[in-house]
DNA sequence: GTTCCACAGGAAAATATGGAGG
DNA sequence: CCTCCATATTTTCCTGTGGAAC
């Protein structure tokens, strides 16, 4: 029943990009000069989780290397990658200049000449989810080294905006801005439709299921492609030669769990201690979860740290604050009571 | 209004962690 | 094994904000 799996994987950058010709132009535009061996302006791409940043950043990069013999990509998730010495030491390792580079004997400044002396071709310089980098300074490092191009990916401009210095922002709000909306529901079953039909047996999703997922996602094409993923391969374990809908609708739950358990297995002892203490007992002041936590550990950590802790969490969508002040409160994200199947 | 207090989150100092080289 | 060094995390100290009580 699964024809190819790759193409519901997490990742995959299909060969034809649905509805979203005008961002995939725009982009196109803004590398163009690096086919010329110009230097580029730094693209910045923004929009909610799902709504296609990496895969059309990928895919224009991807086209550019097809179209041009001299360019090269990297990818760098931010996320993963959150120091300036990491951010820095994964472009250089795709290049392939790390061979003597050593922690101690390599100050960040030796990186920035390694990268400056990279006169191999042009490169084009993604770095998703830009706005969790801890210091956003080496945004500011690449932009002076014109033989990159840099494409930075991020939730929210303000957020990314918010966090780098006053020189930094002038230069980037010149720079081009392309903004992505979630999908329409009807784009989303477009997208799903493709990917059924290139990574599926023919007959193993109606149009109906398609839609249902669509509609379950709210906009989200990386959940949409989860949970038609979940489906495929639970089917396939139960020897099915269809979706029925009983999995699809396991299979909803289960493409949330997933999504959400990756996060959560990213939290450390003390942090996950906090997350089940708001999830247990309610809405909660900041106050009151440390209260509770200092009963419920050993070698508790400040008020301030917690403080840390759940901002960090609301970050990543773990938890949700309501009221800006004294009133504020901290509860669960309720992700399934928002779009059930 | 004014005052008070819990809160958010920045900055810097302090401490813990981890990897390389002895 | 230990030491050194950079990095990661936590603590301490702090400023500014807004809701609530007066």
């Amino acid at each position: 029943m699964i024809r190819d799996a790759r193409v519901l994987r997490a990742g995959f950058v299909p060969r034809e990009v649905e509805h979203r010709d005008a961002e995939v132009n725009h982009l196109s535009s803004v590398l163009e000069p690096i086919t010329n061996g110009e230097p580029a302006e730094t693209a910045i791409v923004t929009g909610p989780s799902g709504a296609g940043k990496t895969c059309i950043s990928k895919f224009v990069t991807e086209k550019l290397r097809e179209e041009v013999l001299d360019v090269e990509t990297t990818y760098v998730n931010c996320w993963r990658n959150y120091t300036r010495f990491r951010t820095l030491y994964q472009i250089l390792d795709d290049l392939g200049a790390t061979i003597d580079i050593h922690r101690q004997s390599t100050p960040h400044d030796e990186l920035i000449d390694r990268l400056q002396q990279h006169d191999g071709p042009r490169t084009v310089v993604i770095l998703d989810e830009a706005d969790q980098l801890e210091d956003p300074s080496v945004i500011y490092d690449l932009h002076d080294l014109p033989q990159f191009a840099i494409v930075c990916i991020a939730n929210k401009e303000e957020e990314l905006f918010s966090r780098v210095d006053d020189r930094l922002v002038s230069r980037l709000r010149s720079s081009e801005h392309i903004r992505m909306g979630k999908y329409h529901d009807n784009q989303l079953y477009d997208i799903l439709r493709a990917r059924s039909k290139w990574g599926l047996e023919k007959g193993v999703t109606s149009d109906d299921q398609l839609y249902r997922i669509a509609d379950a996602a709210a906009g989200d094409a990386r959940l949409a492609i989860g949970i038609l993923r979940a489906a495929a391969s639970k089917a396939d374990r139960k020897n099915c030669d269809r979706i029925t809908d009983d999995i699809l609708i396991d299979a909803a739950e289960d493409a949330r769990a997933q999504i959400k358990q990756k996060s959560l297995d990213s939290l450390t002892p003390h942090q996950r201690v906090v997350y089940d203490l708001v999830r247990d007992h309610g809405p909660l002041g900041p106050s009151e979860i440390h209260e509770r936590y200092l009963e419920e550990v050993d070698e508790p950590r400040t008020l301030r740290t917690v403080r840390t802790y759940l901002s960090k969490m609301t970050q990543y969508n773990l938890l949700e604050a309501e009221g800006t002040s004294r009133d504020r409160e901290y509860s669960l994200v309720d992700s399934a009571a928002a779009s059930p199947m």
